[in-house]
DNA sequence: ATGAAAGCGCTAACAC
DNA sequence: GTGTTAGCGCTTTCAT
């Protein structure tokens, strides 16, 4: 393996060129570039990344922090992230945090030790002190942390008011709506979505608290499905609960979308392998994951940013759990 | 921050005796250690592990490298090498090749120039050559690259009989095999299985190739379940592909388990979210993952290893897309 | 525009 | 046992 000694002596020139040639940093005069250009080709020389970072301390490592990978919606936002930052030559170190705060420190303090460029979190089990402390770039993804980080994250307000409607034309008249963990915001968010929705209007509601996740879910769907009479509307704060409730239903022979309209959260392709499939407020998982992404290597490089706060749309897809308006 | 030379200053010792009470090699005496262990304590001393790989040319990250994190099967068994890596110690990169050999090679490239301490690869888009002249500690995980590299997977092909029988003793007539991609080790390994349990009995069978991905899956059983008649079985070699044919039959208005039987292979939590519930062959998806992780520290630990290719069983869980043998 | 040389923080020979 | 010191491969002042 060459190093960049060899490159120099190679194309006879000293090694502070080479590394301003590399670094497109300082001027160097055509012939030199040419000359360098030509032992990097013949020794097959690739700079050394370790010995870069330990000067600039710095590498091209993403963190990307999650709190649940084996829930769809982090994956599909992880491939997002990868896709954007390969492009831009960094590589993303994704972390499971487990909702755990110190798998979340550990991961923190780790990939900061080996110079990480910065973080995409998409947890907040830490107090935002902790990550204003860091002292590394870094973004909020899906929840916002403080207003000081820049965020990414849906309209969960507009979000959840749009399921509510669609639920309510749909002519629900008892609606329970499983809102996510306290505190933690989207979840917040879209149970005040679904309140400003329903407010004045002609509908019985019920708000229980649910998980994000599947199995819990499906418990308490079932025992509010058979605890309370008549329900005709759920919506779930998340499509994974929604799939919960879904399942509930089913295993109570209740008929979806006939005698219970189900309403999901996020867009996630699991609601489309469901049956019947998962009407749900969709997020552009994409946009998102890539939007941080590049807010993120802005940071890093030290460009201007337009926005520290975006919100991106969200969007209804009707499938099979709830009635078509149009009929 | 402080570095070893502020430690060893503030211990009144040399730096060599500071790296050898870090690294616990060779001698030092309980009061030098003391000594060490005060000055850490009081300085926060954290060792920075750039400027350590610089000379070890190691880190203690894993890379582990998956086809499609979007395929929960993926993100399962990622948790369980996160859970074991880091148990010792390790920290895990998770990439996602998307079946693109370019992109894998970018990955093995970018992360063994960061000095990784090794790689296990549930994919296989490269030749053999490729990772053998890696010279990086490797394991191959659910499919086998080379009988050279030791390798964690189930036993597809039992596992596919003993699928294939529950189906056959579940009175199907008509079982179509939806194989995997060909060339894949698992994929092929499946339908072996499959052929030698139907092998002599009086079934008919249909191979059809399909990719591991829900759409395509849904899709192209769509397809043969209206163009062949009297389809009573199913038997997917992956549960994404399952729940793909179980929509396609749902769409088509088969009715599941009664007329059509559909049987999965993997065991991933998606097969408990869909109605009714996938019949499926599980593998013990934490257990590979965790095999396979301790298996590859001991080779980067250079401690010897027992066996090199591990077959973890699997086992049958019965849900809803079967009708019950016991009846 | 280019080069010499001093680090970055650590490890590991080698000497004592 | 412990210390000195030469690297690891690169970046970056500071001269020239």
């Amino acid at each position: 393996m060459a190093n960049i000694r060899d490159v120099a002596k190679e194309a006879g020139v000293s090694v502070a060129s080479v590394s301003r040639y590399l670094n497109k940093k300082g001027y160097i005069s055509e012939d030199t570039k040419l000359k360098i250009r030509k032992a990097i080709d013949k020794l097959e020389y690739i700079p050394n990344q370790v010995a870069r970072s330990l000067t600039t301390k710095q590498t091209n490592f993403i963190g990307l922090i999650v709190p649940d990978i084996t829930n769809p919606f982090f994956p599909e936002l992880a491939r997002a992230v990868e896709d954007i930052a390969l492009s831009y030559g960094y590589t993303v170190v994704l972390c499971n945090s487990d909702e755990k705060s110190e798998k979340e420190i550990h991961y923190i303090d780790t990939l900061k030790q080996k110079y990480v460029a910065g973080f995409i979190v998409t947890t907040n089990q830490l107090r935002a002190s902790h990550y204003e402390d860091l002292n590394v770039p870094l973004v909020a993804l899906d929840r916002m942390i403080h207003e000081s980080i820049p965020t990414v994250s849906s309209n969960n307000v507009d979000g959840a008011c749009m399921g509510t409607n669609h639920l309510l034309d749909s002519g629900c008249e008892k609606i329970v709506f499983m809102r996510g963990p306290k505190g933690l915001g989207p979840a917040d968010d879209r149970l005040a979505g679904f309140l400003k929705a329903v407010e004045g209007k002609n509908v019985q509601t019920h708000i229980v608290e649910s998980p994000f996740h599947f199995g819990e879910s499906e418990k308490i769907a079932k025992k509010f499905l058979t605890e309370i009479e008549g329900v005709d509307g759920i919506f779930a704060s998340t499509d994974v609960s929604a799939a919960g409730a879904l399942k509930a239903a089913h295993s109570l022979g209740i008929s979806v979308p006939d005698q219970l309209q189900i309403m999901g959260f996020d867009g996630i392709s699991l609601g489309g392998m469901l049956t019947p499939g998962l009407t749900t407020v969709a997020q552009d998982i994409y946009k998102m994951g890539a939007l941080a992404t590049r807010i993120l290597i802005k940071i890093i490089e030290e460009i201007e940013l337009d926005e520290r706060v975006i919100q991106v749309p969200v969007e209804l897809v009707e499938r099979g759990t709830t009635r078509s308006v149009h009929r």
